[in-house]
Formats: C-alpha cells, structure tokens, sequence
RNA sequence: GGUGAUGUAGCUCAGUUGGUUAGAGCGACGGACUCAUAACCCGUAGGUCGGUGGUUCAAAUCCACCCUUCACCA
C-alpha cells in the first residue's frame, strides 16, 4: 500500500445501560467493527470508541425501582455490554462510561467555553411536574388520551395507535407514569444553546462531510424549518452531571453523551502514550473522526453536535455515518413473535461470524433499514460461506495433506486467473471504505464461484490417480488455496474468527490486506479442520422460541386488542398454585436455568426456570412463589420441566418472582 | 398530517447519465460428478420491474396522481 497511514478515531453510538443489547444494536456494531478492522488491516492508525451512555431519567427510575444506585446499575449492565460485544467479535479499543472523570472535565469545560462565548442563555420553561414524586417528567413520563384519535393511555409525545406527534400539554387527562397521579404545570428555568447561530458553519461542514444523499436531504429540511435552540439543562434530580455555577441544574443527558466519545477516547491516550488527544480533536487536526449511529439520532450528531464541537474549540466529526434499522422477517422486531432476540440469545444458539457475514452481504452505506429474514439468513450463509468458501479450503487440502505432506509447490499453474483474484483487491477494498459491504461480499462471493469452478474443471481426484499428473495435482490445489487465501483476507474484517483460523491452517501468523496479492507458495501447511459448520434450521427455530416473552413476562400493558380478551373460563383453565422452594440449585450445562423442586401441596415437582441470573439459588430455598401447575409437561435437554414459575421483567437479571402475602400455604389455588 | 425513503423472478438483492431479447445468488426442476461439511459443476423454467396516466423514436429508469411498507417531525 503506497498511501500514507491515516490517523482515524471512529465510534458507534453509545448503548444506554438500561436494556440488553439486541439484534438491532447489533447492526451498527458489527458495520463499525468491520470498517475498523479493515482500516486496521490496511495499515492505518485506526483507534474504536466507545461507552455506555450513562445517564438521564430513566436510568435514574430503574435503579430506583431496583433499589440500587445509578453507579451500580450502569456499571452492572455495562459488564453485560462488553460480554455480548466481546463474543460478538466487536473489538473495541476503548469501552468507556459517560458517567466518568474524564466525561465530566470534558464537558465542564465545552460548556464554560460555550458559555465564555455567549452561546448559552437561559428561559423559563413550563413542564409538567410530578407532586408526589417531586420531580419534572419528560414527555415519555407523561401518558393520557391522544387528542387526534382518541386513543387511551398514549406517550406524552405521540400516539402508537394513528402516529400523531405533540406535546404533553396536548393529552387528554394526563397522568405521570411514576405516581399514577395528574401532574401539574410547573415553570422552571432552562438552558439553551444557540443552534440557530450555527447554520452557515453547519451547511460548510456538511458538504465537507460528504454526507450519504438521504442525510443530505433530511438536514435540508431541518434547515428549511429553521434551526431552533437546544434545551440543555434538566431540573433535579437528575442523574448525570452539575452544571457549574448551579445548585439544581444538570446537564440533559443528550449534551454529555457525545461528549462520552471524546471522553473515551481522552481515556485511552492517558494509558497510550501513543495517542495524542489533541492530535485528534485540535481545530485544526488532520486526523479523521468518524460517527457511526442509527439514523434516529442524526438530528444529534448533524446538527448539535458539530456545532457544539466548533462553539467549543474543537474540530466538527470529518463524517457521520448513519444505517438503517433492522427489520426481522420483514417486519418490526416483536417479542411476541419471538423476533425480538438479544445478543445473548443468539449467541446461545448460533455461531457470531454468521451473522457478521450476512449482515455485511446486506449492509450499504446508506440510512435504509435491512431486514434479517431467518430463511434468507440459514440458506445464504450456508451456501456463501461454507457451501461456496470454506468448500474451496476443504476441497484442495486432502490432497496437499495425505499426498505432499502439506507441502503447497512453488509455483501457481494459472497466475492469470490468480490475478483475476488480485486484481480486485482494490476495487474490494474501496467498497470496504465506503461502507459497500454488500457489493464487497458479492464480489468476494462471484470470485469464490470462480475458484470452485476451477477445481471442477481440473479434477485433482482424477489426476490423482495418473502418476504422470502427480505434480499437477499439487500445483492445482496450491492454486485453490491461494485462491481461498485471498479471499479470507478479504473477508476478515468480516469474519475474523474464522480468518485467524484460516490463517494458522496455512501456517501463517498475520495477515495485512496487501498478503492477499502474493501468493504463499513452498510452505507448509496444517491439517484442516472444518473452519465453519452449517446453520441448522432447528438452531434458528429455538432462538426465536427462546426470545418469545412468555405470559408470564409481559410486562407492559399491551394496548387492549380486539380479540385478545379471555372469558373466565379461559382464565381458570390456568390452574395457578402457591408452591414453596423446597430446593433451587443451577443446572449444570445450562446459562440460564435454575433447577427447582417446589412443594404445590399435592406432591413435590421439579422445575426448571430461565432466573439465573437474577437469583442466587440459596436465597431461593424457602420461599413461596406462584406456578402454572397444569402446564404439560416439558422435556428439556435437562430434565423434565413440570410447570412454570411467574415472574416479570425483561429476562436476563432483571427477573422478579410473584411472591404470596403471609400465610399462603403450598397448594392454595390463585384465583 | 408534513417531509423523506421504499416497492424488480418463490426468497434476498443488483440495475450506473432513459437505449439492443430486465440481471445475480439462493431455492425449484433436469443432468453430470464424487475431491469436498449431500458440498461442487452444467443446463432449464420463473418477472405486464406496486398501480394508473403522461413525456419520448425509446421508460424499471423522467413527470403527475394513487396504493404498500418504513423512518423522521428536534
């Protein structure tokens, strides 16, 4: 490679610790780990971001509800991020927090500067007020009648039912989610940044930034309905930073998060002495930042936060890359259908690379959504990557193995078709750097059609068999593997995991992009062991059964469908008992199984529930819970399940058992 | 509601500035092969390119309206 090493920063927008990264979060992760690792393989000085955004309301309620501080919540559910993002292969440089030293210093001093230079004001604002609570509700915290279609119990800031937009102060009969009380108007002083002063900066930095053409379009109309100023401040209590120079005030959630970019990356160079924060975020740096997010949060990136960026002295993002949603058979993840899944989930049952591999065959560089259709997901990977690529690998080293004890020879029989393969090195590589992962893949995929073909035509198995065409046979096969080599280089910001297997199978150590264009040649190589294996429907069948909320976990009140009513009969069909822990133990292979043996009365019977994670077992010994006693019984891989335990929540470790009052007896039917 | 996208073979998607019989991969069907994780190779069938109207010698491609799906509306 003859350019010069660039100097890149890139970050994925960061997670809010509350939930659990899902299939969509995914998306953006792997499109940003792919494009680091591939930047990384060309050479360049490429360093990946990022952090769990930290704070706000909701996280503030949650660990309320769970008793525990904001502190102990986030860094809990951070510690579960860098799981799912770590088996997922995503590879980070810097995981950081926005609830940090470094974040706030960052942010103290972007304010000051902001405010040194008359870009911050204040007003008073008016916002409904939780009495009982003591605290101002956003407008999410607010729910009541829609006032365009009549609808019950919708946000205070649209309606699920006709997809209205308005203002809290629009619901009809507003309630504060928290107390279940009507809140009231309270006014209150507020900070605001002057976005409005910044539109010509922001048109130049746009264009600078060649933004995808549908960003383009969205800003135009933002500009179009003028720039307003941006709310900054939040009133007490609030989790998340002071603003200096108050007593009550703190900094919306929205200001410090971008913010958390820089501030992980602050706190790396503090560990690496060889990299410079300022190098990266100076005026006039000629390094490259680059923001990877969903195009929900462009308003943020586009907008607020180069302006901010320049208010403050500092250099605007060089781009902002924004994708779609993720669809799941076409449709909008839903947890009925079981659509929903988790990253945990997934990795449960199938294996990360193939995912990796089908997400890059269907990402681009623009902000349309892509849809996982499961079918789509089972046959592609299969065929592409072990049908089609691993096959080449598979298909030359028995050969070399059992014939020329691994030895590859000396030369290539067909260099023009090898440089048919070389040739595409750039043309790959510059779909990689603009984010054309699909056509990469495509490319990749027709030239792996092209290697398998050229074994076709030679026959080694039948050459194999003339002693004349001995060396031939070495040849092709050294042929094939150098075919299958390249392509792996390419594909290994996509599949690294199994690139590095590959790499060790030919007995190299490293690869860099530029080994794709010289062939290995003379050496020797290791036995082969299958680099991938097939997707088995049934593995794809289960996730999705797994990832489907059960009864018992609904929590939310699903809008009151039609047919969705139950007659009481219906109701008593559900033969619910009170039943006492008579013993809970883990289940030896199993992630997320308790084994529990329950006293309902009649007899005793053995359990199995999904609440490891929330439970330690000894703490379970004794108590009194609610089960589905007439539930037919389930074989599991463990065991016979007979019934199931009632709890709420999400999953994972926010899971919280039904527990009777004082003097419930084992037995008793709920009714 | 406003704005912006989207709709192409059974499935997932390409189709550059309008130009010869609309493409690929997968799947289906037929054949061939047996080195390979029943993989691979050859061939066949499948589309009034969301609908209607218009511009043009020529439209999947441009324009208008309508319908589907989706996002954004700070």
């Amino acid at each position: 490679m003859s350019q010069k090493q660039r100097k890149i920063l890139v970050s994925s927008a960061l997670p809010y610790a509350n939930g659990s990264i899902h299939m969509g979060h995914l998306v953006e992760y792997l499109q940003t780990d792919i494009w680091v690792r591939f930047q990384k393989l060309r050479g360049h000085r490429c360093t990946y971001v990022c952090a769990s955004d930290s704070h706000g309301t909701p996280i503030m309620l949650k660990a309320r509800e769970l008793d525990i501080s904001p502190e102990a919540l986030t860094e809990k559910v951070s510690e579960e991020f860098v799981r799912d993002f770590k088996d997922f292969g995503i590879e980070f440089d810097n995981y950081h927090t926005t609830h940090s030293e470094e974040n706030e210093a960052l942010v103290t001093e972007i304010y000051t500067r902001l405010h040194d230079g008359g870009d911050i004001y204040t007003r008073n604002i008016e916002q409904f007020y939780d009495e009982k609570e003591g605290m101002f509700l956003p407008d999410r915290f607010v729910r009541g009648t829609c006032p365009v279609c009549k609808s019950e119990d919708q946000y205070g800031d649209s309606c699920e039912v006709c997809g209205a937009t308005y203002g809290p102060d629009d619901l009809i009969d507003p309630i504060s989610v928290l107390s279940r009380t009507a809140p009231v108007k309270r006014e209150s002083e507020h900070y605001f940044f002057r976005l409005s002063r910044y539109e010509q900066q922001l048109r130049t930095w746009m264009d600078d930034a060649a933004l995808d053409k549908n960003m383009v379009a969205k800003l135009d109309e933002w500009f179009a309905t003028g720039l307003q100023d941006w709310d900054i401040s939040r009133d007490a209590p609030y989790f998340g930073f002071r603003i200096p120079g108050t007593e009550d005030k703190y900094f919306y959630v929205w200001l410090d998060a971008p913010v958390g970019y820089m501030a992980s990356f602050k706190n790396l160079c503090d560990r690496d002495s060889s990299l410079d924060f300022d190098e990266y975020w100076d005026a006039n740096s000629d390094a490259e930042v680059y923001h990877f997010i969903g195009k929900d949060i462009m308003y943020f990136h586009t907008l607020f936060w180069p302006a901010v960026l320049k208010g403050a002295g500092y250099r605007p993002p060089s781009s902002v890359f924004a994708h779609g949603f993720l669809t799941v058979n076409g449709q909008k993840m839903s947890k009925t259908r079981g659509t929903f899944i988790n990253a945990r989930t997934y990795l449960d049952h199938l294996n990360p690379s193939h995912l990796r591999y089908y997400y890059a065959a269907k990402l681009g560089p623009t902000i349309e959504d892509i849809d996982l259709s499961l079918d789509d997901f089972v046959a592609r990977v299969n065929s592409d990557l072990v049908g089609k690529l691993v096959n080449i690998a598979s298909r030359c080293a028995g050969f070399v193995a059992k014939r020329f004890a691994g030895r590859l020879a000396d030369a290539l029989p067909d260099p023009d078709l090898f440089a048919e393969f070389t040739d595409c090195s750039e043309i790959i590589a510059e779909h990689f750097e603009r984010r054309e992962y699909s056509k990469a893949m495509r490319m990749i995929m027709s030239l792996a059609d092209k290697a398998n073909r050229y074994i076709d035509e030679n026959k080694p198995w039948v050459m194999i068999k003339d002693e004349a065409k001995t060396a031939e046979v070495q040849q092709v096969c050294t042929q094939g593997l150098n075919m299958f080599r390249s392509l792996m280089i390419y594909l290994s910001p996509v599949i690294p995991a199994v690139a590095e297997d590959a790499c060790r199978f030919l007995g190299e150590e490293e690869w860099r992009w530029d080994n794709a264009t010289s062939p290995l040649l003379g050496t020797v190589i290791k036995k082969f062991k299958p680099l991938l294996t097939r997707v088995e429907p049934e593995q794809v069948s289960a996730m999705v059964e797994q990832s489907k909320e059960s009864l018992a976990g609904k929590s939310s009140v699903a809008p009151a469908e039609h047919d969705d009513t139950i007659s009481i009969d219906d109701f008593m069909k559900v033969d619910l008992r009170i039943a006492r822990i008579e013993n809970a133990e883990a289940v030896e292979g199993a992630d997320k199984l308790l084994a529990l043996t329950l006293d309902t009365g009649d007899r005793t019977r053995s359990v199995f529930a999904g609440i490891k994670a929330a439970y330690d077992p000894q703490t379970l010994i004794g108590r009194h819970v609610v089960v589905a006693a007439n539930l037919a019984p389930r074989k599991m891989r463990f065991g016979v399940s007979e019934g199931m335990v009632l709890a709420a929540g999400p999953g994972g470790e926010d899971i919280f058992l039904l527990s009777p009052d004082d003097g419930a007896k084992p037995g008793m039917r709920v009714k």
